[in-house]
DNA sequence: ATGGCTTGAGTGTCAAGA
């Protein structure tokens, strides 16, 4: 079984790279962030046409996220309860045991921000929300753009980012409270390749130069953990013409 | 130098991303 994560950047733009995508890597799962798009103007019927279901919690220019699975997905949940958020940055459903976590985490902006606060607050109700889930759903993946590098061997310079949004220590610590919470970060399960990011700003060469940040993660309750044999970064959509800025992020499971 | 691209909104130019 293979699950994945991709930041898209708008779905509109992006649908014929994931509809190939889907069409190269057959995988069973795979979560969207960023689809800008609401549910109206999801692409509901191409993607059934190429042969996945979808579910979608999407909202006019910012955040939406999405589920598309060959199998059905049940048991839909949208949104972190008691947190008035019209953001919609959350989406989980189940396929067959097991339980997908679709998030966009917040960007922060700034250390310091307002945005920056919010995201804090974001993750800390995450985590709060996730201690239950994990009770009820032992086989649980929580797949996304976290927006967090958690280590500096996930910075391509990280003194440059040392406290900067998205390395900050706070930030970090929030990061491990979700490890804490017993999820383990599939990528690292494995030997890697140095200097292997998720994201690459559009500006200044940022891919070629390979000025990156790995920002997007696939973490594992320990069921899963158990059942992953392989996780890796296909940096293959960042190469195409107009590609999202995010690269996939892949996980296979045993059956 | 807080820039540099890209997107969506909407038709001039700005917010937001990371």
């Amino acid at each position: 079984m293979k699950i994945a994560t991709w930041n898209v950047n708008s779905l509109k733009v992006r649908l014929p790279q994931v509809l190939d995508w889907l069409a190269a890597t057959q995988v069973d799962a795979l979560c969207l962030q960023e689809t800008k798009t609401e549910d109206s103007g999801f692409p509901f019927a191409a993607l059934e046409a190429a042969g996945y279901h979808a579910i979608h919690n999407g909202q006019k220019t910012y955040n939406g996220v999405a589920i598309l699975a060959r199998a059905g997905l049940l048991d839909e949940a949208r949104d972190l309860p008691d947190f008035a958020d019209p953001q919609k940055r959350l989406i989980a459903a189940s396929l067959g045991k097991v339980r997908l976590v679709c998030a966009y985490m917040p960007n922060g902006q700034a250390v310091g921000a307002d945005k920056y606060e919010y995201k804090l607050q974001w993750l800390k109700v995450l985590a709060a929300w996730l201690r239950e889930e994990l009770q009820r759903y032992p086989q649980l993946a929580l797949l996304g753009d976290f927006n967090i590098a958690p280590d500096d061997r996930d910075v391509y310079d990280p003194v440059a980012w040392q406290g900067q949004i998205l390395c900050s220590e706070p930030e970090r610590a929030a990061y491990r409270a979700l490890l804490d919470l017993g999820l383990a970060d599939a990528f690292r399960l494995f030997e890697q390749p140095e200097r292997t990011y998720s994201w690459w700003d559009y500006r200044m060469m940022g891919f070629r130069r390979n000025h990156g940040l790995r920002i997007d993660h696939i973490l594992l309750s320990p069921a899963l953990a158990k059942r992953c044999h392989a996780c890796s970064i296909d940096k293959a959509p960042r190469r195409l013409e107009r590609p999202s800025d995010h690269a996939p992020v892949i996980a296979e499971l045993d059956d």
